[in-house]
DNA sequence: CTATACAA
DNA sequence: TTGTATAGG
């Protein structure tokens, strides 16, 4: 598997909030959200994260515990959906699906024997986005005036698209894909505590000695998420071997290998669909708005996200107060 | 996805 | 250096 070789490959530092304060990030939704619905399920039973009739809300929760983190340091996030599945992506879908239905077994297996931590365990693994977590999501993130992008096809790639062209200052996602997609900078690590990691693009390609059309052929070497990589390649032949033989094709040839749909895969990575979409990053989160939809509308506990929503609106007030002085 | 350990 | 397996988040 080639995703982390790219961390192996990419430039990448620590980025204090202090450095990136007033940005604006194009932050995968996806990629964001998923780490909270595997994060605050976790071990945990699931009860305080669905409702009654079993619709699940750990994404609201998350949403609001996660934001606060934007808010107070002043970062402005700017949530972007996925479009269409890219079909090159088939095969990739399909093996998560197994890895989940493998995981669904084991976690009815779990139950039945009554092994309720187990269950709870292995539950964390089966959280999928449904269409209702998508659905509450957006309207959440409404309520909260948080602007939210719909990309035409990979949402990494519509990320990469806004911080080449300065729609926004950065992409932010925990995968390495918005480099390839062409991200001048991405910001990674934007849930956990800390300071959060830069990842550079012009960095990287100097480092390596490569163009960014280099950086991709070396990627598709040690394998994508689109495509196997060439077996006995890893990060360092690879880059080795772009350099001796110049380009992918050069590279193939040379080790009498292939990879399926190879031009597709480079171009993808090179121009991926992306659109010119404008954001509004004046943000005036309704707060009270989004606590009734939460906790009135959802029935999620109070408690629960309370804190989160305090955090907001200080984090409003604290800003208001920054225009006066 | 990250980390770690070990075989080839 | 790379591949693979495994555990944890």
């Amino acid at each position: 598997m080639g995703n982390a070789d790219l961390r192996d490959l990419a430039s990448i530092r620590d980025a204090p909030f202090a450095e990136i304060e007033g940005g604006v990030v194009a932050v995968d939704a996806h990629n964001w959200l998923y780490r909270y619905l595997t994060t605050t399920v976790k071990w945990t039973s699931d009860e305080k994260y669905t409702t009654a009739d079993g619709v699940e809300v750990a994404n609201l929760i998350g949403v609001v515990q996660g934001l606060p983190k934007f808010f107070e340091h002043d970062l402005i996030p700017v949530m972007v959906f996925d479009g269409a599945v890219t079909d090159l992506k088939a095969d990739e879908v399909a093996e998560r699906r197994e890895k989940r239905e493998a995981a669904e077994e084991r976690r009815a297996a779990a139950e039945e024997r009554g092994d309720a931590v187990e269950a709870a365990r292995l539950e964390a693994r089966t959280q999928r986005l449904t269409d209702t977590i998508q659905e509450t999501t957006r309207e959440l993130l409404g309520l909260l005036d948080v602007p939210v992008v719909e990309a035409p096809a990979e949402g990494e790639a519509q990320c990469a698209h806004m911080a080449a062209t300065g729609t926004v200052d950065h992409a932010g996602s925990e995968d390495y894909d918005t480099l390839l997609f062409g991200a001048p900078t991405t910001l990674r690590q934007l849930t956990s505590k800390g300071d959060p990691e830069l990842m550079d693009l012009s960095a990287t390609l100097e480092d390596l000695g490569l163009d960014r059309q280099g950086l991709v052929d070396v990627a598709m070497l040690c394998g994508t998420d689109f495509n196997e990589g060439v077996r006995g390649v890893g990060p360092k032949t690879a880059v080795k071997a772009i350099a001796e033989h110049g380009d992918l094709w050069g590279v193939l040839d040379a080790r009498d290998a292939e990879i399926p749909n190879a031009e597709a895969i480079r171009e993808l990575f090179m121009d991926p669909p992306a659109e010119d979409i404008a954001v509004d990053a004046d943000v005036n989160p309704d707060v009270e708005a989004a606590r009734e939809y939460v906790v009135d509308e959802w029935g999620v506990a109070a408690g629960e996200v309370e804190r989160g929503f305090e955090r907001i609106a200080e984090s409003q007030v604290q800003t208001g107060l920054d225009r006066w002085t």
